[in-house]
DNA sequence: CATGAAAGCGCC
DNA sequence: AAAGGGCGCTTTCATG
């Protein structure tokens, strides 16, 4: 039966149909994607064979409350697809967050980590568990809802659906978590959910005069850049017969007016322009610097480059690099910091209050990492300058703090490796006296700098090739490191093969808590070479699954604890920020030192477990904004 | 005009 | 034979 509820007196059947149960099917409809500012419509939940629907704006927000809190207090299990956005409705309008979840969305993606869809939707699971297809998203119907509106029959209905085959569909992904023995990473995330919906919902505060300096400052480089490098290049060009020649010969596919050059006919008015300095006039106006393969063309014609791309990498690695090659990168990275780092993300500052409400996409990674958009906070520059225009509101200070070495202290058992840790030395160190054949305490800093991107590659699975190719020495000398750090420390590089081997048989790899990530097979090979590739990656792959999803379990872990066991209350200590091996907070000052202490050691305790015998460590931070 | 791939680059 | 793992955003360019 369905119910729809509009005031109190209608409640006393959910009431006692709540006592019999423990497992509560939850579903909201809302008029808009924004938590922030919806209007929430109805509250679904289905009791045993009773599914009742709360119509909120009649029942009033100070009757949902005392409902919600009688699910959280009962301490019900709350089953639902995607539930950070319905616990998120539920927290902007009664103050409460629900915390015992069962998320079929989350709960899908951790079961098939890697081969799986990123975004399950509830339609997936429903035609994929329960053989059933829902024809309609209901919340289509609810988007033109007003205040003031009534229920309609097909609303009700509709909204009835979806809270039908949840509990039919987590039964199945118990069998499966059960099977695949994922019960803690299954536990870990689903405590998550309600973390992740609290730090999007917190949001950010944003210095936005001092964010638009940077973005203005930005964009007047950008413009200069652009000048003198085309200034420089129709200098350089070597003299063509037309127009049309230069056209060709450059790849100019699109014109400064924006016509499409692609389509151009033999007949061309650009054949016309035959005049010298016509034609530097109209490349000067035409070519597009922010085009890497014009760029590229123009390297190979003007300046007889031999590139066969334009990125960073090649470009730092030329023998004699001509002065317009350190143009083109400082155009690049001041235009990267103009569109990417500039207005967008002013423009992201939410209405209501005043802050950044990121996505953080809990398993937007194959391996178990976080992922953020809109805007992405996980790839904001480093540079103080921008860093710190993420700022504490008045009152609060922010707490910044990493894990030093997450993924090196996972990487290896290796004795040498601990030692190297219980002294107070790190992996650089360690690298760096192995490869210079020096005692780990007569390592000078420059030898400990040169180590890092040698470890940086041979961490990631680098081959001799590519340690010769992105370090820029000989192969002889590529190899010498290679079987040094072989030698010195055989696991840093043997532990890949080791487990590549069984990653390949089973074709999945999983971390210390248990996380898998699977991968998919193929079934036929064109050659063996193809074969091998297929091979090498997998196991490169998997390997950095092991370490990379270990550090993503121990920020997980450490963020459920922090969150979990807060003693100040969140109003005073609120989780804003995760990337990767570090979690920002923002607090209020007469709490910043206690919090400090107390994030720190829920960190700590986070990660002690996965290390054995190598110290935990990190390192961070009291001050008004995000810090380095 | 819309869409998707590819190049490039920001972060861990 | 041969070029390190994981992301998201912006732009260009080809395609339909």
């Amino acid at each position: 039966m369905i119910f729809t509820i509009s005031n109190l007196t209608q409640i006393q059947n959910f009431q006692k149909d709540l006592e019999s149960t423990s497992i509560v099917p939850l579903d909201v409809e809302s008029n808009s994607l924004d938590r922030l500012t919806a209007l929430w419509i109805t509250l679904q939940l289905k009791l045993g064979e009773n599914t009742y629907i709360f119509h909120i704006p009649e029942f009033g927000v100070k009757n949902i409350t005392y409902v919600t809190d009688l699910l959280k207090s009962s301490n019900k299990l709350i089953v639902g697809h995607n539930l950070k956005y319905d616990i998120g409705i539920i927290k902007v309008n009664t103050g409460i967050m629900l915390t015992n979840l069962h998320d079929t969305f989350t709960s899908e993606v951790i079961i098939f980590a890697g081969v799986g869809d990123f975004y399950p939707s509830l339609r997936d699971l429903v035609k994929k568990y329960c053989n059933t297809i829902l024809d309609k998203e209901s919340r289509e119907l609810f988007i033109n809802y007003k205040l003031g509106d009534i229920l309609t029959e097909q609303m009700i209905q509709y909204a009835a659906l979806d809270v039908q085959y949840v509990e039919k569909i987590r039964d199945e992904q118990l069998k499966l978590v059960d099977e695949r023995k994922l019960n803690r990473t299954y536990e870990l995330e689903n405590k998550l959910v309600a973390v992740t919906t609290s730090m999007e919902l917190n949001g950010v505060k944003i210095d936005s005069s001092k964010w638009a300096g940077l973005t203005q400052s930005a964009l007047d480089d950008t413009r200069r850049l652009e000048e003198e490098i085309k200034d420089e290049i129709v200098t350089r060009l070597p003299r063509f017969e037309n127009a049309y020649g230069a056209c060709k010969a450059i790849g100019i596919s699109k014109d400064a007016d924006g016509n499409n050059l692609q389509t151009i006919k033999h007949s061309t008015p650009l054949k016309y322009i035959t005049e010298y300095d016509f034609i530097v006039d109209w490349i000067r106006r035409n070519i597009n610097v922010q085009s890497n393969a014009q760029i590229k063309h123009i390297l190979q014609l003007a300046y007889n480059l031999d590139v066969t791309d334009t990125n960073e990498k090649t470009l730092l690695l030329l023998k004699n690099p001509p002065e317009i090659v350190s143009k083109i990168l400082s155009f690049r990275e001041r235009a990267k910091k103009q569109t990417t780092y500039g207005d967008n993300i002013l423009d992201l500052i939410h209405k209501k209050t005043g802050r950044v409400h990121a996505n953080f996409n809990q398993n937007g990674t194959s391996t178990g990492r976080y992922s953020s958009s809109q805007p992405n906070l996980q790839n904001i520059p480093r540079e103080n300058d921008y860093r710190s225009c993420f700022i504490a509101e008045d009152g609060y200070d922010i707490i910044t703090i990493d894990y030093d070495q997450q993924e090196y202290r996972l990487a290896t058992g290796e004795r040498k490796i601990i030692d190297a840790y219980l002294a107070g030395k790190d992996m650089h160190t360690l690298t760096a006296s192995i490869i210079n054949n020096v005692p780990l305490d007569k390592v000078t800093k420059e030898q400990r700098t040169n180590a890092k991107p040698v470890n940086f590659g041979l961490f990631y699975g680098a081959t001799v090739w590519g340690l010769k190719y992105n370090l820029g020495i000989s192969l002889e000398e590529a190899q010498r490191i290679y079987d040094a750090v072989l030698g010195g420390i055989p696991t840093f590089i043997g532990a890949r093969n080791k487990f590549g081997d069984e990653i390949l048989k089973r074709m999945y790899s999983k971390t210390l808590l248990g996380r898998r990530r699977y991968f998919k097979g193929q079934d036929r090979f064109e050659d063996t070479k193809e074969y091998q590739k297929f091979i090498t990656k997998i196991k490169r792959e998997g390997f950095n699954h092991i370490i990379q999803g270990t550090g993503a379990d121990i920020t997980k872990t450490a963020l459920n604890l922090i969150y979990y066991e807060n003693p100040f209350g969140e109003e005073n200590l609120k989780i804003i920020l995760t990337e990767h091996d570090e979690i920002v907070c923002e607090v209020r000052k007469e709490y910043s030192q206690p919090a400090f202490e107390f994030i720190k050691s829920k960190m700590l305790q986070a990660e002690q477990p996965f290390l054995g015998e190598i110290p935990a460590s990190i390192s961070g931070t009291i001050s008004n904004c995000w810090s380095k």
